[in-house]
Formats: C-alpha cells, sequence, structure tokens
DNA sequence: CCCGATTGTCACAGAAATGTCATTCAACAC
DNA sequence: GTGTTGAATGACATTTCTGTGACAATCGGG
C-alpha cells in the first residue's frame, strides 16, 4: 500500500510540480488549492501526510494547521509547511502551532521529498518498510511476517493489518470508529462489535505462548497497544 | 519528567549555546564534541533527542547517524543534523540516512528549538506537553492513564471525565450543575446528588495510598480541584 | 467444484460501571 | 447546645459494556 500525499497549493504551477514529483516517488496524491476544502479533503481521506502552503485562498494556512490539529481524527497527520516568507518569526510560529517541519521557497523539491519521506518513516515506519518492533513483538511489513519472541505467528489478512494499525500508535487509546476507519475501507459500514471479535482473535494469535497480552481494554473508549 | 537531548558538536562556543538554550526550554542537556563518545553515551543514557553536527571529530556524523539508526536500542531516537555545509545534496544525504530534521548553519537558536519540539512532539507525547500535571497526580489523556506519584490508579469512564474536567480547571469552584454539563452529557437529566457519588469514588482512588486529598468541597458552591 | 481459511454477525454470560436512596456525619446559624 | 441544611457514605438494583463461542456467508487456491 502506497502512502498518500495532500497538496494543498494555491499556485497552479507549484502544485503540479509537487504532484508530479510525489507521484514519481510513488505516493498518491490528491491536491487543492483552498482552505476549506483541504479541511473537508483530510476528514474524508485521512491522507498520510500533508504538504501546506502558508498563503491560500479561504483560510490562512496556519489556521488550517490548528483546526487539523485541534481535531482527534486528524490531528497526529504529519505536516510540512510551505512558504514564501523566510521571517523566523513566522517558521517558529509555524512549528509552534503544530506543523512537523518547514520549508522556505524557493525550495529544492528533492529536498521536499526527502523531507516527506523522513516524516512518515517516523509516523508510519511500516509504509517505508521497517519492521516494526515492540517488545518481543516484531512485524515485519515487507514479508508480512509476525514474531513474538522466537515463535512465528500466523495472521489472517485482516488481523495483520489490525496489528499493524496497533504497532504504529503505541500506548494510544483508539476508538472501534477509529480502527474500523484505519483498519478496514474508509467508510465501511461494518458493526463496531465486530473490532472486538478481531481484537479477541488477534489475541488468541499473539499470546498463544502463554505471554502477556499488550492490547489493553479501555473500557468506554477503545483499545490501545501497551509498549512494554 | 523532563526530556533529554543529547548535543554531539565540537565547536565549543556552539555547544555552550546551545546547551544553554536546551537547559532553558527545560531539556535535560548532555553534549560532547567526540563521535566515538557519543555513540557510547547515547547507548548508555537513551537520550529523548539528539543534536549533531555533521563535521566532529573521529567519526563523520553521518557515519555516526548510520550507527545509530542500525542498532536496535538506538534505531527510534529523532536525530537533527547540523551543518556548515549548504549543498542540497548533503541535506538530502543526511535526511535518508535516517536524519529527521537538518538544520543549515547559521541557524536561528530559537528555530532549532522549535524543531527539537516538534520532533519530540510526534516521537514522545508524553514529554510534550499532552500530559495534565498537578502536583504528583498525571492525567494522559491519550493514553487515558492516571497515576498518582508512581502508582497507576484505574478509573472509570465517567471519574476520568471527571478528574480532567477538574485537572484542566484547577482551583476553581464549580458548582454541581457545572459539573453535570461539562462531564455528562449536555442537558442529562441525572440528579445532581449523583455528582456526589463520584466524587467520593473517584476521591477513594486518587486517595487510595493516603495522600492529601486535592478535592475541596465547597459547601453551598460546589467542588474545586486545589493545586499544590 | 470442493475445501479450508477468513470474516461478519449474533446471542449470551460475566464483569464493570452507574444512578438512586436511606442513613450517617459535619458545618453553620441562632 | 440545638436544630437545620448540605455533604459523605454504604448498599443495591440496574444498565451498559466487553469477552466468547458458534455459525453462516464469502473468498481463494487447488
Amino acid at each position: 500500500m502506497n502512502a498518500s500525499v495532500l497538496v494543498v497549493e494555491d499556485d497552479a504551477a507549484l502544485c503540479e510540480l509537487l504532484t508530479w514529483n510525489l507521484s514519481a516517488e510513488g505516493y498518491e496524491v490528491r491536491s487543492t488549492g483552498d482552505g476549506e476544502e483541504a479541511l473537508l479533503m483530510v476528514r474524508e481521506q485521512q491522507p498520510d501526510a500533508i504538504i501546506l502552503d502558508w498563503m491560500i485562498e479561504q483560510v490562512p494556512g496556519i489556521e488550517v494547521c490548528r483546526q487539523l490539529r485541534k481535531d482527534k481524527e486528524t490531528a497526529r497527520i504529519p505536516i510540512v509547511m510551505l512558504t514564501a516568507r523566510g521571517e523566523e518569526e513566522d517558521r517558529i510560529r509555524g512549528l509552534k502551532t503544530g506543523a512537523d517541519d518547514y520549508v522556505t521557497k524557493p525550495f529544492s523539491p528533492r529536498e521536499l521529498m526527502a523531507r516527506i519521506e523522513a516524516l512518515l518513516r517516523r509516523s508510519q515506519p511500516s509504509l517505508a518498510g521497517e519492521t516494526l518492533r515492540i517488545g518481543d513483538l516484531e512485524l515485519d511489513p515487507v514479508s508480512h511476517r509476525v514474531r513474538r519472541g522466537e515463535e512465528a505467528i500466523h495472521l489472517g489478512p485482516t488481523e495483520f493489518r489490525l496489528l499493524r494499525y496497533f504497532m504504529e500508535r503505541p500506548n494510544r487509546v483508539v476508538s472501534r470508529h477509529q480502527i474500523l476507519d484505519g483498519v478496514w475501507d474508509m467508510d465501511t459500514d461494518i458493526d463496531e462489535r465486530t473490532v472486538d471479535v478481531h481484537i479477541r482473535r488477534l489475541r488468541k494469535a499473539i499470546n498463544s505462548s502463554g505471554e502477556g497480552d499488550p492490547i489493553r481494554t479501555v473500557r468506554g473508549a477503545g483499545y490501545s497497544f501497551e509498549a512494554a
């Protein structure tokens, strides 16, 4: 699965340049030049990263950033701010507002690509092909293998995605709704209770050898995967 | 607990500047000018972030970076590369090697601080101020955990919301009506006396270890959560 | 086409959390 | 000191939520 990036940029030429470069790197790209629309698109599509121009129509980029950070559903999506204004004050404000990186125009497309990659590497290691390790659990997204200690573990496709979802968000309580969004196709109409069943199957699989259960049930809120 | 940062920089003046700035932000700072030593210190101290100069003695910074990334124990520590060389090629190489950010000298200390903060925000949310702390009480809304001192405390959903409500408004007397509005669904038709019961349950939970009670009853008015 | 693996739903059991009430206790006014 | 009022407490019935096993539908590979 490729990572998806949303480009929010109202300079058509620049927007196309970015889109082209990102596509070439294998990302799935969407774009818009409008702040309002950007907010809608993010909520709808849950991109894996966002490139956000400071000066766009309707809503200033920094305001978009603030809004995204305020909403739990979008708070963790990496954001790169893009701007013509090189002033230190702005850069700091952008970063303090929740942006993860801040690039000044003119910029090198290749460097921007590298920064996006670095950001994704951190926020979703599995997209970068890195093995996820938490405690004695190991998940290799490339070979689709899971091990606990020395023992290989077999998981069905859904349980695999579920475990990967958890291991990318250790120690965070996620609601059943969030899990459905992240592990199943977006806007699926599956019953939230079904998540329970898959949690149970996943637990059974990874705890078979009698180890402690890393999945914590948080009553009334959801589940969380506990890092040692 | 404050986040710790390791500064690897062989220019003594610059090193001190960084150390001073980081300390002022509340970080716990260690430093060295030597690549070999840096590797040892990282393994030993497991800092929460590293600022790494490209050109240092013994081992080039990029090599240090590579080594750190190779070792499971240190692979996930955020690294900011620091360099006098502004060439795009170098920046890209640094980022591809596993650095999370890349700052070119001369740089603004405040911007660097902001970048460090952004990195920590992503890698260790609990260190980035998401956690509510009052006295020896700690409530993390993200992991849904509550601790008093060293001891973990279990709360039911309502008590959890109630405690968070209080901790967000320390030293303020709130009426039972306000509490019902803020902690229960709006326009609930629950008896105001019920608040008493939950207060009692919350008190029991957080004071079990014999500490002082942070919740003050204000006769005829409501309750208030007292910051030490 | 057949078979095993996987998946979504359901019903039920058990556990945890919640709201209410009667009673006891503490603070305050006189 | 006494009476009044508001708050704390313990018990309890009820509701809500989660865990679990079973089952039918679906999928995919031989």
